[in-house]
DNA sequence: CCGGGTTACTTACACGAGTAACCAAGAAGG
DNA sequence: CCTTCTTGGTTACTCGTGTAAGTAACCCGG
């Protein structure tokens, strides 16, 4: 149908529906307390916007202000589990409180660089990144040349000129580890998920465990999984293979899909080997044998969401707890 | 630390310190064709932009350009189930292959006016929603007036002006309630998730339900259960008075949550009541009894990119094939 | 020495909004 | 009547970018 696309409807046409100048619809739209207007005027333009539908621009009034309430969240969307996917829903809801407009982007660069500069483009208020790895030197760098004036990530240690919550995925890691030692496990696997964009969380996960390892008896060994089940299966059926009586599965989600081809397999848990998750998810408990599992303790989204708008508008904040990873154990190790 | 904001360095500061006009900066970093630039200067600007790390202004740009190449995708991130985030990560990439950047906005607005004003405040050239709701007639007006080019939906029946994917929710309650009553069952009950966002999915696919029982002697009710093993768990315990039959669970996720609490409270599946799922996740074949669900099967995300991309430039595009459900008969059901 | 063509670059304006500075008219005060 | 203040509005400039139109320099044929 393609109606020719109708010019699209500017604060000049409201002024000229309205009989007045530009400048009066912007202090009526705005609430410009600077100004007085005459509530005869006011309704005028009020009537003029409404009946032609005005919406401002927001790049323009951006332009103009030199600042816009965006805050990018870069994440892909499947690499989120459960748990912070709500919270990243929360932390919507809580900064639309404050103004602000929160957008994902999920997109995938080759090179972190272009990453950064694409997310410049957009000029945000600020950038909070979920991972330990996107927002490094170089991305501080763009992203303060353009003038972004809050930035926040989740991240195993401060980084200059960025506000950290301190996400130490490598104390997941020893914490799992530590774990399976303490019952008397020795030959200890981690499971690295396939799917791209998790590496950045399973790294320093494996590392972790295997600080763990070099300071006792253990022995860690990589396990590379895919999350389908023709990957689990093919890992299950090989199992006897790798002698591993411990597994720290990555998360909740890839412990569950191993707990089913493990029994399938006729491998005992935990008699013959120990499993350990991570988020624990609802459904970790209702697992059987019940799911061992690290819970992740998140500052709630309406802390983090006053943060950032601390940092934005006056450029330092409360420094933010960190998130500390807790064992909830349970039967399957 | 707050370093003072140091103004965003801009093309003139390119052009002054490449001592060319800023106009050539802009001829040399787009690669205008229509404007020859000698191979001398095009070195000295690419330089400066580089010793600089000038990052172009996409509000400016957009203004000027009359357009940009954001799409705009609302969605709740934690509505969506592992099928739909896998497929708009996809999406995102291949979106960014036509030059496009995709945004997810997880924003939810009491009035669904207030969230269209908020959309077409960023102009973008296409919204896409996954849901089929919040792109109503009204907020078709406020996009179109603001001058979207492209609107496209998942929606149970085309909407006027939108190019929509057919998917009828209302379809998979058919197929579930279909399937239960071939297997004899007669007293249905459709779990309907206490989540917030998830009832413009939900509700269709119980009325599609109620359909059925409406020309059988199958009856329906409704039953309202929150993602958590409390609300799970008083659901079960309560279950011989309910007196059901079979059930469809909403999801896999909802279904799997389900079977374990019957499983607690001793009421065997398919035996007593058989259950049916959605989404055939990967957990899913894994279910002991395996889930019997519904898969639905969507378009590929680079044939909607490339739809997106049609509808866009030229304002029409092929229409995309609907999202077809499919029943996966397993063991619960 | 002049008109015509190229090449390489610059000047000037537009996009849509916000706001400082200005201005006309009427009221108050002497 | 002349000043000063208030009220209610307007004009003019700005943000950073893209691009149409203009121009200066040079070469060439006649």
């Amino acid at each position: 149908m393609a109606r020719k696309a109708a010019a699209a409807v500017t604060s000049a046409d409201v002024a000229r529906l309205a009989g007045v100048s530009r400048a009066t619809v912007s202090f009526v739209l705005n609430n410009t307390q600077a100004h007085r207007v005459s509530e005869a005027t006011r309704a005028k333009v009020l009537a003029a916007a409404d009946t032609l539908g005005y919406v401002p621009h927001a790049a323009a009034r951006s332009l103009r202000a030199g600042r816009n309430n965006l805050v990018l969240i870069p994440a892909a969307v499947s690499a989120m589990g459960r748990l912070v996917s709500g919270w990243t829903d929360d932390l919507h809801t809580e900064l639309e409180r404050y103004g602000y407009t929160a957008v994902l982007h999920a997109g995938r660069f080759s090179d972190p660089g272009t990453a950064a500069r694409a997310w410049a483009e957009l000029r945000p208020g600020a950038v909070l990144a979920l991972d330990g790895t996107s927002l490094d030197g170089a991305a501080v760098n763009v992203l303060r040349r353009a003038g972004v004036r809050a930035l926040m990530a989740l991240a195993p240690q401060p980084v200059e000129g960025v506000c950290t919550v301190v996400f130490d995925d490598r104390r997941v890691g020893v914490l799992a580890a530590e774990h399976l030692v303490a019952q008397g496990r020795r030959r200890i696997g981690v499971v690295m998920p396939r799917e791209r964009g998790l590496a950045a969380f399973a790294e320093p996960r494996l590392a972790g465990a295997r600080s763990v390892a070099a300071r006792t008896t253990a022995t860690v060994a990589r396990v590379d999984m895919e999350y389908t089940h023709a990957s689990a299966a093919e890992l299950a059926n090989g199992w006897a293979e790798r002698g591993l009586d411990g597994v720290f599965a990555y998360n909740d989600e890839y412990a569950a899909l191993l707990l089913a081809v493990l029994r399938d397999a006729g491998v005992g848990v935990p008699g013959d080997v120990a499993v350990v998750g991570c988020d624990d998810l609802v459904t970790a408990a209702l697992q059987r044998p019940a799911l061992t599992t690290i819970r992740l303790e998140v500052p709630s989204a309406a802390r983090v969401a006053a943060a950032l708008h601390d940092l934005i508008e006056t450029g330092t904040a409360a420094p933010l707890p960190a998130v500390e990873p807790v064992l909830v154990r349970r039967e399957s190790a």
